[in-house]
DNA sequence: ACTCGCTATGTCCTTAATGACATAGCGTAA
DNA sequence: TTACGCTATGTCATTAAGGACATAGCGAGT
């Protein structure tokens, strides 16, 4: 194995943020997919995921939140699209900062745990 | 069913030791009641959980690892029991550790991301 | 008026995950 | 030598999750 440049994370936290609400890395990843695609569909095809499946956990986060995470129109030109609310982004912002926090906070923990799985 | 003093964690991490090995909250859980009980079976009870699925949880930590996390024994006065060798007991020392690490250091954006939920 | 690409939603089928139940084997103590 | 409580393993049915398709509606541009 070589090494990589950019360290994929060991730790990808899944948060239970109360009831049904549950937020873990496919529904960030694909949240921010969306922003940078501009559209639900795009990001689904770039994730390889069907549309419906992306639509519905946008679904469970829109319902979840007290407000939408995603500002979406139907119609005109280009179909539509999709974007980002400011709830949406600042959601994504505060995944990543608590994910990189955590595997920067864990990195010696981790290699105990590592090395228990292969000595 | 007992109840539990302890704050329960937000993060409760599940690690990708490499391959098919991955370690979460649910098989951490069983390992330490089964520590404390004795028994494979008896933990199972207590957690609530078929003893099969229990066994196979094991099973899987068992194979995963260089050596077992158990040191079982069938027959004997009380039926036998299982224990949890250094290496088991390693693995929740270094888990627990882990999980307290995490939720200490990301308190703050921990905090971020509840608040995000419920305004 | 028609087209296009998107959002939004329903239905169905297949497959993976899980639980329930059954059974064999073991060894110590009575 | 019988009984007991555990480990270990198989089989089967049920259920939950996921994927595949189908379809309606929207609206800016041509």
């Amino acid at each position: 194995m070589t090494t990589t440049k950019t360290i994929r994370p060991l730790v990808r936290p899944r948060l239970y943020l109360g009831g049904e609400l549950s937020l873990g890395p496919g529904k960030i990843d694909l949240l921010r997919k969306i922003g940078e695609c501009g559209s639900i569909s795009a990001a689904a095809r770039e994730l390889g995921v069907p549309y419906k499946r992306a639509w519905l956990l946008i679904d469970t986060l829109n319902k979840g939140f007290p407000s939408p995470v995603l500002d979406t129109a139907a119609g005109g030109r280009s179909g539509g699209g999709a974007r980002l609310t400011p709830r949406g982004a600042a959601l994504v912002a505060a995944y990543d900062a608590l994910e990189s926090r955590l595997n920067e906070a864990a990195r010696k923990e981790l290699r105990v745990l590592t090395q228990l799985a292969k000595p």
